[in-house]
DNA sequence: GCGACAG
DNA sequence: ATCTTGTCGC
């Protein structure tokens, strides 16, 4: 369990050069599928923990069963830091652990949920979407915060939505209400999957909290994970 | 030029 | 993301 993923032979060393990677591979993304049916199936979050000490990041892929929300299986998988944070470029930091830990699953991932944005982004390819053509798979995006788009409020009541827009006023997303009087999440598609579906994964995922399932169960593994990694290495 | 900016 | 104590509220 303390294998560390390797940054993939030619991946990007600087901005410039994931700049064309991105321009390489944004269309790519799918866009004309609904996605599958929210209530029922798999759903997989995924998410990462640092310790920028030891230019480490850990990743979790959590297995739901969309319908009653169980756990079905989790995988982890510790990397090195593959890229500074810098935004619009996130992808770039966490994909090459995010990959091994899916790769680690058992069961097919189903639809995978992740932190961050698809097509609400700087290039229309945040980390949702490639995460989704490197893999194939349905991907959605479900954020906390809005990046650098603007919104409306929404109605203050759960499933309350409004447009996420881009500077240009294209709808690059969603700012759902998946709580009575808490504040909005932001999704917005990856690959492979519609809006409407999106947000309707999201809110039967956000059942009891502002977070789908998904991304607390992934997010709370990761920081387990990524503390037993740092145990560890104090405790040898 | 300056500030803002998913995680 | 991460650094960090207590605290208000269901």
């Amino acid at each position: 369990m303390e294998i560390i993923t390797g940054i993939p032979d030619g991946w990007p060393a600087d901005d410039a050069a994931a700049l064309a990677v991105q321009d390489e591979l944004r269309d790519r993304v799918v866009l004309d599928e609904p996605g599958p049916p929210p209530g029922g199936g798999l759903v997989t979050g995924v998410d990462v923990a640092y310790d920028d000490e030891r230019d480490l990041v850990v990743a979790a892929a959590v297995v739901l069963d969309a319908a009653t929300l169980e756990v079905v299986e989790e995988a982890t998988a510790v990397g090195r830091v593959a890229f500074p944070y810098v935004p619009g470029l996130l992808a770039f930091r966490e994909i090459p652990t995010v990959l091994a830990a899916l790769e680690r699953l058992d069961s097919g991932p189903g639809m995978v949920i992740c932190d961050g944005y698809g097509l609400a982004h700087p290039r229309r390819f945040g980390l949702a979407s490639h995460l989704g053509v490197l893999t194939g798979l349905p991907v959605m995006g479900v954020a906390k915060n809005p990046f650098t788009f603007t919104y409306e409020q929404p109605g203050p009541r759960r499933g309350d939505s409004s447009a996420l827009l881009a500077d240009d006023g294209t709808e690059v997303g969603r700012a759902l209400r998946t709580q009575d009087a808490t504040k909005p999440v932001f999704v917005s598609v990856g690959h492979r999957v519609g809006l409407e579906g999106a947000c309707a994964h999201t809110l039967a995922l956000a059942r009891r909290y502002r977070l789908p399932e998904s991304t607390r169960h992934a997010d709370a593994l990761c920081r387990r994970a990524l503390k037993e990694v740092q145990q560890a290495a104090v405790q040898p």
